[in-house]
DNA sequence: GCTTGACCTTGCCCCAGGGGCAACGTTCGA
DNA sequence: TCGAACGTTGCCCCTGGGGCAAGGTCAAGC
């Protein structure tokens, strides 16, 4: 007969989880011996290793207990249902490995694939990291807030992208960030952005009138001005 | 700017976490507009994605509120470290997997591979499944009471095995379980069994005197016993 | 016989990572 | 204007045990 320790030594558990296994009532209690310990015989042992085999598959402590004394047609569907859990769980974690790459480089991990992709774009026309991350913040808060009006807005920010005039001013207003607000150039940009403001014909996506949107622009641009841009911002509106 | 539900949407959490994070420090508390809602911005969710990729991992959530704003080179060694424990925790997965399979045939899951030999023998030989049990039950309580003396054992019990007189006579013990206690052959068994002993010289192995063991073949000997096996026992020993 | 160390007993609180519910305030769209 | 859907805090609950306290017990060695 087994004490309790020489039984969890033999499944590989502690003690405390034999204990814990006769409080949920999954191990029957043992009788005890003249001194109050506990005393196990190899049924014991048999059914504390079930317990753990199940256990270990992921299998709640519940569960395992309505198994162990269920009929074998029920146990066996239950070891295929976890078996499917078993690869389910290793294709996630497999998963989140990958993930966990992409931690170290990049946004794509934070935003749509798309949006990264766009992002993407941004660099490759020179744009700085600063301006970069500023879209994408932007990018981010549209996703969160609504996020079925991303793609016509990422679609119409390509179209204007596509406009020669257009890629220029957005370079050289990314540019005008670090610029001192008495730069000679700021009045020159205001201009040309104004006269292109006025020859651009509004897509329907732009006129789009979603209150959200739009405050939630003022707020990321807020966040992160600088003296030449909020003067380029007053040129333009006077 | 985002109210909770919206962030933890785009995350892919509950809110309930959102707050959870909150309470244990890992994400700053954004500020509160006019009615005390929270109002999150595109940090916020940067953070709170990072976060879900590193639990997701599996690291403690401890472990991520130190890394959120570790510097690169400690945050690249936690990494690598957590993708080892990954790679470790589908490994165990798999050997779950495997042991799952091994809950629906036999008892290999049960004892060492040396015991599961043995009693493949047994059963090999005609030996009833109730007495492979019973043999089963006995090298369980040996092995987990004292596991370093069960080789010498099992070789021990080849040994006699390897004496044809006493497999006949194995084979009839077993098969006597089922005999009435006034059967005529139990008798005969029991004198030839007493022949076989004088004959046979005890190894030194089987003289181990270790009390723990005899104790314990007695006990298993007691739970399953019948009424012609009682009459065979007290046979032989007069 | 005595000590020492390893074992056993019960009981209680602790952890992660939230879920669920109460009881209430806010916001938004029809 | 009203109801639904969202937000707030606070509290207790769950799993699967770990850790510790405050003892009782057992076997070995001296």
């Amino acid at each position: 007969m087994l004490t309790i320790g020489q039984l969890a030594d033999y499944a590989g558990v502690t003690t405390k989880a034999v204990r814990h296994y006769h409080e949920r009532g999954l191990l029957a209690e043992p009788g005890r011996d003249s001194s109050g310990y506990r005393r196990y015989d190899a049924q014991h042992a048999l059914t504390l290793v079930k317990i753990r085999t199940l256990a270990d598959a992921g299998m709640p402590l519940a569960r395992v207990k309505d198994l162990l004394d269920a009929d074998p047609d029920t146990f066996a569907a239950a070891i295929a249902e976890i078996d499917q859990d078993i690869r389910k769980r290793i294709a996630q974690l497999r998963r989140a490995r990958a993930q966990l790459a992409q931690l170290r480089g990049g946004d794509r991990l934070f935003v749509s694939p798309e949006i990264a992709d766009y992002l993407d774009e941004l660099r490759e026309l020179g744009v700085s990291e600063r301006q970069v991350c500023l879209e994408r913040d932007g990018w981010i808060l549209m996703h969160a807030a609504s996020p079925e009006d991303v793609s016509r807005w990422i679609a119409e920010k390509r179209r204007l992208l596509a406009d020669p005039e257009f890629r220029t001013l957005y370079r050289e207003h990314d540019a005008a960030y670090d610029w001192s607000p008495d730069d000679p150039r700021l009045p020159a940009l205001a201009e040309r952005t104004r006269t292109w403001a006025a020859g651009h014909h509004p897509s329907e996506a732009e006129r789009v009138d979603n209150p959200t949107i739009a405050r939630l622009a003022a707020r990321t641009q807020a966040g992160a001005s600088s003296p030449a841009w909020d003067r380029l911002a007053r040129l333009i509106k006077s």
